[in-house]
DNA sequence: ATAGGTGCAAACAGTTTGCATGTAT
DNA sequence: ATACATGCAAACTGTTTGCACCTAT
């Protein structure tokens, strides 16, 4: 990640400029706004690269693609609308978690998604 | 699911006998123990039928392929070993955790792993 | 000038499907 | 006998990699 080509820099702003977490194939489409012939390998490269150097997180949810979003937020979880299918982020945690593992285990880190339905899906 | 073949009995044992959910990869390993010639197509073909009938529930992680149990079983959650890939089931639950979710949302039901290292695993 | 980055296409891994053959009923 | 099930291989989808060309430094 040693320079600054036009291609990192709109796949930069696409992740910074959505509110939301995007899987690699949203990225390429919002990113190809600024340069048409992005091609997906770069996307690929550029979002792996940044996982590994942490201005972006992956955010892996069950059953989906992986979607990407900008590091630097607290420990967080998601929040999956089983109506409309977006996903927000919440604030709190539970906290240590390692009481469930049964001896032997070791646990480092934990994953929590809540569905339900959210405030503009009337859905129950 | 009209007719009881040897490979179907093998996909069924390989799921009851294991005490811990199984990718499609694991359950051919093992139930070609039973029926050495068995493909990979006809354990997808099994387990999405099971699935579909409802005998059998998929245990999807975030970010890795679908792995299956067989139903019945109490609410429970799953421990990701980082090192040997294996899951393991869980007999806690922290409990409710609707308190996590800002006012408007309405939670109904939660996912959570852990990540680390299983008994097996030297501790990394 | 040159090392790093890009695009294309091929390579891969996981899952599904088409089709001829096999088999439980 | 006959419809359902199986195995193989091809098709598909999502992700990674090899390589020649391009470009920020």
């Amino acid at each position: 990640m040693e320079r600054s080509t036009r291609q990192r820099q709109a796949i930069r702003a696409a992740l910074r400029e959505a509110n939301r977490p995007l899987s690699p194939g949203e990225i390429l489409e919002y990113a190809r706004q600024q340069v048409p012939g992005l091609g997906i390998a770069t996307v690929y490269r550029t979002i792996n690269a940044l996982v590994e150097e942490g201005s972006v997180v992956a955010v892996e949810l069950p059953g989906e693609a992986a979607r990407y979003e900008m590091a630097g937020k607290s420990h967080h979880h998601h929040f999956h609308c089983t109506s409309c299918g977006k996903v927000f982020e919440l604030m709190g945690c539970p906290g240590d978690l390692s009481w469930l593992v049964p001896p032997g285990f070791h646990a480092e880190k934990h994953e929590i998604v809540l569905y339900g339905s959210c405030p503009n899906c009337p859905g129950a």
